[in-house]
DNA sequence: AATGAATGAGAGTTCATTCAT
DNA sequence: GATGAATGAACTCTCATTCAT
């Protein structure tokens, strides 16, 4: 049996090699920003670190802001997807099980990859990153939005506005693990906190229905 | 008569001139910030706007760095202050005066201003920020964590972990609207939900005492 | 005998692509220089709008300068050799009539491709491009001085500084109208002029032998 | 009486240096251009040559074009006022005298200074040089045009067809000697002919009116 | 022959910081 | 104290050139 599986590293000559330095790009920005911060965060540092010529960190990304929009997005894009899928999957569940699986979901994916979570803290917000994250973030709050639309167990009368709350409650302790002023080791009981948190609040705003 | 009027440049010969000095340097630094991002505050920028000369930005701060852990110490003061004045305040009163009061005053001071909140929020994390940052947020939790102790109508297990959710679950959603991902406009009804979330929160999490 | 010529690279199956390429090349040199000018005028911009890869500019021309001196070159011989032809055929005619034919000549190929004449005037000059230039120059003057020699009307002193002077007068007017200064609708009374202007010079400089 | 004169360099404590400092950039710049052609004049090197630091050459230019821009304008201010100055003094005088005192006038600035002049001659043109230089060429065509028309002993039919004929027959061979395709030693001689060619030429135009 | 991704030296420009006035 | 011209290290970005395919 000849070489059945072939995924992710697909590669006709010509753009196989692009698509892995795009990759090696992204990831030793991260690892820049991670290990010596935004304003150490050179567009030559980075080349270095991902082991090719600047000229190659140009090939790809017209300028450097565009190289950390690049970063975000694709950061951000995983969190998004963490977060739709579980809205997905939750549709029709109760408020307990819809507020379980969402903050789970959310911690998970920002704490999965620390670093890389950590690497956009520290930058600067922008004209050009704000409108990323403002659009991601708000594409959460709807795919959140619309679950709560869908629970078993009770009706929200102003569904956006505990969308908003929810999320927004999810953001800062996330945030103040990764900034390591909470230890992440209390992850965990942080988690279990942030279930109960949203579990009560959704109760306490929604009109039961059953 | 000789000069009766001497506006804002109010001098007793020689501390006056440079209390309002560093004030006008501080607030040019915001405006500058907020009007054009990290990434364009020079120095010279901020000089400019303050209407002074660079030399006399060196005078009071040793270089930029320190000129901007200096806005954000003064602005997380006010915070921390406000923070501490209500928990002062609030020692001995139930869960629900506690949750709020303590996240009224928190939404307040920070929409209070919302501009510096906002230049604040521009600025790339780094080893000095951070520092300032976390120390002044541990500080903010001890005296939640402190209030807490005090509550008339539970006793909290874990007072330190509870806090930490708490004041989490307050910096998320102000900074939606910091930022305008939600509307500043919203600001009253994401108060009232917060206030719900935390009390709700607190109940749950406490044993009741009475 | 293998081998004999080659001149001109005029060929057999595998060569012609490259007359092709080469003069589609030399084009869109003009193209660029005329459309963005020399700073921009970058060896890529050049292959794009030849429609070929870097790689092929590289090819046929070793770096950038050969190129450039090879665009000049063959606008250069072009001019040279409508002077030279006009100066045979002038031969043993008198003053009027060699002023008219000079004249008319060198205008008429100048302004035949007033874009290629243009693009030329965009570049630096630099030792390269200034030997190609003073040694057609010369041989111009070479030519007129010859001419002159053969008038059939007049005697020349110093041929080589009539020779000089004259190709040096038209130099001038055909420049401010390549660049613009005056019209190019001019062109036709500035010829006439110019006529003039070279008829009267070479009466009042040779020695009338009739 | 005190401190008759003190022109050029009036220096009150802030502008002396700048003016200093600028002149010496700007020279520098011509010996940049001269000694080692356009493409290798940078910014450093202008900078090191004037002996200042690439930043005091930003203090007074905000880019490479300006400084370029600036020293030509500088050279063709000279040739201008060169120009003016000596058609101011002609007017009213004979065909003979104008064709005598402008040619002079014209060759003799432009090989006073015959490193300045080939430095500006090795610069590539582009919109903003030939902005400069196009209209102070024309400013040259008006003054010479007024000229023609307070001639005492002709009149022309169309003086500024014969401006620009006459300033263009020019161009061409004082280019010639600057860049070294007619020794510079013959510049008598050129001059002489030169004369003696716009004076034939006003001669043949005009309309005798005496 | 043709291609174009990769290279990296080097250019233009900025800006934190100093210091003579 | 206040000023702002001068500094120059360091940054972002470009582009001539190469070479594996």
């Amino acid at each position: 049996m000849v070489n059945t599986i072939n995924i992710s590293p697909r590669k006709s000559p010509l753009q196989q090699r692009s698509i892995a330095t795009v990759d090696v790009i992204l990831e030793a920005t991260i690892q820049v920003l991670l290990s010596q911060g935004h304003d150490a965060m050179t567009t030559a540092r980075v080349a270095s670190r991902a082991g090719v010529s600047v000229g190659s960190v140009y090939q790809y990304y017209p300028n450097k802001q565009a190289l950390l929009v690049a970063v975000i997005t694709r950061h951000l894009n995983n969190v998004i997807q963490a977060v739709e899928r579980v809205c997905q999957e939750q549709r029709g569940q109760s408020m307990a099980e819809i507020a379980k699986h969402v903050v789970s979901a959310y911690v998970q994916v920002k704490l999965q990859r620390p670093d890389a979570s950590r690497a956009l803290l520290a930058l600067p917000s922008n004209a050009a990153t704000n409108h990323v994250i403002a659009s991601i973030t708000t594409r959460g709050q709807l795919a959140i939005c619309d679950l709560l639309a869908s629970c078993s167990d009770a009706r929200f009368q102003d569904p956006s506005l505990v969308a908003i709350v929810m999320t927004g409650s999810l953001i800062g302790p996330v945030q103040l693990m990764l900034t390591g002023v909470v230890p992440l080791e209390r992850s965990e009981a942080v988690t279990a906190h942030l279930i109960l948190l949203c579990t009560e609040y959704l109760r306490s705003v929604g009109d039961s229905i059953i």
